[in-house]
DNA sequence: CTGTTAGCGCTTTCAC
DNA sequence: GTGAAAGCGCTAACAG
């Protein structure tokens, strides 16, 4: 079928351990025979099976990444980072969906490790215990990305959602906010989100605000960030301060205030989190947490790479931070 | 190190051969050796190689799949429904970015072919020479999605971005604008944005609307869609439709007007092209092309099985059709 | 129906 | 430094 190593050697006059050393870069060639075997690889335009080299050498230069959907920026974010770094090392990516299924992500798991990848990225930190036992096992490096755990498979790469959101509620607070709301997503909730709604409850636990009935699900979608305004008409005090778990949501919300001409931030402040392109650009800009996904995902590929290549393969975890984008659509 | 076929084999006391039978569901086992082996396998933990299997059996399950950018929604949706569609049928995706770039892509493609995918999933119709080469030269089959073309490696699926930029150049025009510009990207032209524009300047020729100096080009951001209004302002006469070959140019175009006090459609009416969710969601909601991107990426993978599947591996072009969304920012 | 035997194309000792 | 040979774990004839 199509040229191997063996038709290489036999041309170049060599044994194919030789072409293989060329290929792989081993010091223990001549610069001679090197180039010699570099012409006839040329010549016969030969084309390494990586499927072989992956069985024999036992790395494929693969990494496995699952993410909860291809298709929603947040993640497509981190995993263009992560695939950016990977491409300039050689590495390639190996993807897979589960939408926000533990379970379905399990299977996955399972399914790649027979692909053998060379290291596993996850997102988030609440996985199956067969999940995480199926990749402990299997003894390659795994990082869990997006959010921060005490309790790793292995490496973390994250930022601090439960924080942040503390964070940003406190401050919204000291901007004169008081009556406070928290649109929470309602149909793939997962620990991100979790973690963003308990940090927004814990900041008005901490300044002895009752949340009772104030915690509204949507759907995480504009048109759930609108319904969510529709939920909130209902509610008294009048809220005067949205907190949204997602800028998704907090954009669908202030769309639909200009629509039943609530003023932003007047009468009621939004804040979102994730700080999209869109979170900037709408009017008014919205106070959201900023995070360098793409950062994150670039900063994943490079602890996969350092346990990969380090003696020990001590895992680690980074905090890749967040900031708070403090804009008009909460009081200055 | 791990459990492998041979283990299994032993423990069963059949052959190898038996056992890869079992795994493979082949016909010819007994119930009784079949259950046997299963459970063997089941007692043994053992886990199938798929490396080993792919070089053996010339058939490694992947799919390989290059895009623009994976953080880009658009091309993010078209994987997430070819992912879909592939996980449903055993096979895997390796994605790779090319920043559109056609020599990057080349790249990427002579990287990933080492790799042994079944088929290949590339993003547009124009690619470099080498790259079809290697394609055609590989015998795997291979679609080219999100556009059209007389000329294709092998399969498409995709739509007519020009057809469709000249046809709702043609409704707004019944609609009564008539001083039209045109907003197309500058940083990251392809063969789908220039369709597009070239589609919307089809349109304005066929209706004898001289376009002179009415070409804007703008960063495909929502900032470059404020810069385009900016610009729009110093051409005269008054411009009364601005055609965006993106909704993100469009979107970031509807925001400054918002700012500046410009009424859509009241003064300037705006069309984009994409029906990102944002565009259903804005005030006004935005008059664009809509194309079920999902959609198209399962069409894709179908595609791709059936060339697999299929004896005489035709290939095949599958136009997954457009709709116009006549919306509020356009006149009635 | 099932065991045996060659490979798949490459890496990697191990002698020379 | 380089060739020869032994696998990597699996599939796919081929006998029986």
């Amino acid at each position: 079928m199509s040229v191997t190593i063996a038709d290489v050697a036999r041309l170049a006059n060599v044994g194919a351990g030789t072409v293989s050393r060329v290929l792989n870069g081993s010091k223990n060639v001549t610069d001679d025979t090197r180039a010699h075997v570099l012409a006839c690889i040329q010549q016969l335009g030969y084309r390494p099976n990586l499927v072989a080299r992956g069985l024999a050498a036992k790395r494929t230069g693969m990494v496995a990444a699952i993410i909860p959907t291809i298709g929603y920026t947040q993640h497509a974010e981190a995993i263009q980072g992560l695939s950016d770094f990977l491409q300039a090392h050689g590495l390639r990516l190996m993807i897979g969906h589960c939408g926000y299924s533990a379970a379905y992500e399990a299977q996955i798991v399972s399914d790649f490790l027979e692909r053998r990848p060379d290291a596993f990225y996850l997102t988030g930190t609440s996985h199956t215990a067969e999940a995480r036992h199926l990749l402990r096992e299997s003894g390659i490096p795994v990082v869990e990305a997006a959010n921060l755990t005490d309790d790793p498979i292995d490496s973390v790469v994250g930022y601090d959602n439960f924080g942040a959101a503390r964070q940003i509620g406190h401050l919204l607070h000291q901007r004169g906010h008081r009556h406070i709301a928290v649109a929470t997503s309602l149909h793939d909730p997962n620990d991100r989100t979790a973690a963003r709604r308990d940090g927004y409850l814990a900041a008005c636990a901490d300044l002895g605000i009752d949340m009772t009935d104030r915690v509204i699900t949507c759907i995480n979608s504009f048109a759930g960030g609108a319904d969510a305004v529709v939920q909130l008409a209902l509610l008294t005090p009048a809220i005067d301060l949205l907190l949204c778990v997602t800028d998704v949501i907090a954009v669908g919300a202030i769309l639909e205030c200009q629509r039943r001409g609530i003023a932003v931030p007047g009468q009621l402040g939004i804040c979102g989190f994730d700080d999209l392109p869109i979170a900037s650009a709408i009017n008014p800009a919205l106070t959201t947490i900023s995070v360098d996904r793409v950062g994150m995902g670039r900063a994943a590929g490079r602890v996969l790479l350092q346990c990969l290549g380090g003696e020990a393969a001590m895992s680690s975890t980074v905090d890749v931070g967040f900031q708070i984008r403090e804009r008009a659509s909460t009081r200055a």
